[in-house]
DNA sequence: TGTAGAATGCAACTTTGTTGCAAAATACTT
DNA sequence: AAGTATTTTGCAACAAAGTTGCATTCTACA
């Protein structure tokens, strides 16, 4: 019996250590992006330098991703199953930042529209994040 | 005769500091927008403290916009006309980042297409980043 | 079960951002 | 043009965020 966590780790080449599957239990138990600070008080049993180097390794394999944000914070979520399994990372849907609750949403239903960019310009990602109110701040 | 920074100054009802006068000259002399650390070193004989304390102001006042990124850094431009002259800040095209030079641009004629959000959400800003290579950089 | 290699925790450090307060500069009045 | 209220600046001290090296511990695998 193999659990969520472990599979992912296993998927990714990693090796499986306990504070790598408190980090993914945190992130799969997560209805928001969450930012450093979070997982860090949310799993406060290990040290502040193995969580960075955690999410270091996440990034570079593709298992977290960043959205950026206005404010000086980044916040981290799980990338979908899609994003994980093929090759190359695409994080195509709209983030959604309530300024009033401070979350960070991921709108998987709102895709990212195509825009071009002028002659000479390649384009390797793109972002959009909406700053406004969400749904159950204004509920 | 009263130069560029100046005016952008006394239109936003700031006192006319050699400080102020100067981060403003740098983001009209630059062609890409600025991380902090940048606007320290081309303002270094200014206290860390008063830098920090001007981009705040500026941002307050709408003289300067933030980009966000997704690494660490937050990213400084100067508001073009309209964005200054309208009461509103509105920011509506979209900026590009040089994954090679590392350079910021703002690409003020691709606009941010309009996107629907799910029922019970509300909209006060959009932002869109492009990471890639630049022109430049490609040629 | 033993061992090579990877991951962790600790300590020390650097960088980044914040706050209070005294000194200096600006804007305004007369 | 000088005096003064108010704003801005610089300094110092601090708090928070992120990094690095190294010894110890853990994982994967033979």
């Amino acid at each position: 019996m193999v659990n969520q966590a472990e599979s992912i780790l296993k998927s990714s080449a990693l090796s499986v250590t306990s504070s790598r599957k408190k980090i993914i239990d945190i992130f799969l138990s997560a209805s928001t992006a969450l930012a450093h600070q979070d997982i860090e008080k949310l799993a406060d049993q290990y040290d502040r330098v193995t969580i960075y180097r955690t999410l270091q390794t996440f990034l570079e394999r593709g298992i977290i991703h960043t959205i950026p944000t206005t404010d000086n914070t980044i916040k981290y979520a799980l990338c979908s199953d899609d994003c994980i399994s093929s090759g190359h990372h695409h994080d195509n849907h709209v983030h959604f930042l309530c300024d009033q609750c401070g979350r960070t949403l991921c709108l998987d239903d709102v895709m990212i529209p195509v825009i071009t960019l002028p002659k000479g310009y390649s384009m390797k990602a793109i972002n959009m994040v909406v700053n406004g109110i969400c749904k159950l701040c204004r509920a």
